[in-house]
DNA sequence: CTCCTGTCCTGCCGGC
DNA sequence: TGCCGGCAGGACAGGA
C-alpha cells in the first residue's frame, strides 16, 4: 500500500477537490472492501458537504459537514481517481465506491486487491476508533523526535524493523521506508528494539522524517501498482536506496558486492526485508 | 499485556 | 507461448 507520504500526495488532491463540494449520490458496486460496508453508508454521505481532508497514519479524513467524517484507507492497492466535471472515464471492475458531486466531479475509489477500508464515524467515533486511539505520533509532526521514538521502543521486546512498522510506535511507515530510513541511519533491521541507544534513536528519527520529507518532495513513490489521484505517476522509487535491490551495491558505504553480496534480502514478520549488513549495525 | 503467524484478495513477474 | 508458484507497500484476529 501507499505509505504516509503517497497517502499525504492523496490528500493533498483530494482537499483541493472536494472542499467545499456537495456529494450528491454516492455508488457502492460491492457489499464492501476489507470490511462489508455500513448499510447506511452511501445515505450517510449524500447531501453533505466537504468541509476539508485531513490525515492520521495512513488514513485520509474526508470531513462533512455536522461532524462526520469519511474515512477512507487505502490498503495494499487502493487507488483514488478524479474525474472532472464532464470528463470521461472508463469503467473498471475495481471500481468500488464512486461519489459524484455537484459540481460534476466524480471520486472513484479503485482497489484491486480489496484490502482497503471505507467508513464513517462522528467527532466521539473519530476518537474512539481504535486504530486512532493507539496510533503513535506523526513522524513529520512536532510530537515526533529522538526521545520519544527511544521511550516508544522501550520494553519493546522486537526487532526495530518490526518496531517500526508497528503504527502504534510511529503512524504512517511501512516497508519501504523502515527499510529506507533504518539504513540511513545505519541501524541493522535485526536489532532489538530495546537495545537502540538514545543517539540511535535520535538518528532514526531524523532519517525518518528526511526520507518521508524528500519522498513528499518527490510526490510519493510509487511502485507498479500505485498511482496519484491526479493520475501521475511518482518516481521516488528511482531513489529508493535498498527497497527491493537485492544484490545491487550499498550505495552509500565502501563494500563491495564481491565482498558482501550486495544489499540483502530477508524476511521480518513475514515481509522482505532489505538492508546493508555491512553499513546497518 | 505483548508478540507472532496466518489471512483477506487480485495481479504480476519470473522461472520452467 | 503458457502455466504456476511466489510475492506484493497493510491491518487485524486469534493463539501462544
Amino acid at each position: 500500500m501507499p505509505e504516509l507520504p503517497e497517502v499525504e500526495t492523496v490528500r493533498v488532491a483530494l482537499d483541493r477537490a472536494m472542499t467545499g463540494d456537495v456529494i450528491g449520490a454516492v455508488q457502492l458496486n460491492r457489499t464492501g472492501l476489507r470490511n462489508p460496508f455500513a448499510p447506511d453508508l452511501a445515505a450517510r454521505m449524500a447531501g453533505r458537504t466537504v468541509t476539508g481532508v485531513g490525515r492520521r497514519g495512513k488514513y485520509i479524513l474526508v470531513h462533512l459537514d455536522r461532524g462526520d467524517v469519511f474515512v477512507l484507507h487505502l490498503g495494499m492497492s487502493g487507488r483514488v481517481l478524479l474525474v472532472p466535471a464532464g470528463g470521461d472515464h472508463a469503467d473498471d471492475r475495481h471500481d468500488h465506491i464512486d461519489i459524484s458531486f455537484q459540481s460534476g466531479l466524480r471520486v472513484i475509489y479503485n482497489d484491486a486487491r480489496r484490502f482497503g477500508m471505507a467508513f464513517m464515524l462522528d467527532e466521539a467515533g473519530l476518537k474512539s476508533y481504535p486504530a486512532f486511539a493507539t496510533m503513535g505520533p506523526e513522524p513529520l509532526g512536532n510530537a515526533f523526535s529522538g526521545p520519544v521514538l527511544a521511550a516508544a521502543l522501550q520494553g519493546r521486546k522486537t526487532t526495530i524493523k518490526n518496531a517500526l512498522m508497528d503504527q502504534r510506535i510511529v503512524a504512517g511507515l511501512g516497508n519501504i521506508y523502515v527499510c529506507e530510513a533504518l539504513y540511513d541511519a545505519g541501524i541493522s533491521p535485526l536489532r532489538m528494539a530495546a537495545t537502540i541507544r538514545k543517539t540511535e534513536a535520535e538518528a532514526l528519527s531524523n532519517a525518518i522524517r528526511a526520507v518521508l520529507t524528500r519522498a513528499l518532495a518527490a510526490g510519493g513513490s510509487t511502485l507498479r501498482d500505485y498511482r496519484h489521484a491526479n493520475g501521475d505517476l511518482g518516481y521516488f522509487q528511482q531513489q529508493l536506496k535498498v527497497y527491493g535491490r537485492e544484490g545491487a551495491p550499498c550505495p552509500d558505504c565502501v563494500c563491495t558486492v564481491e565482498q558482501t553480496g550486495g544489499i540483502r534480502r530477508i524476511s521480518q514478520a513475514g515481509r522482505s526485508t532489505f538492508y546493508c549488513p555491512q553499513r546497518q549495525k
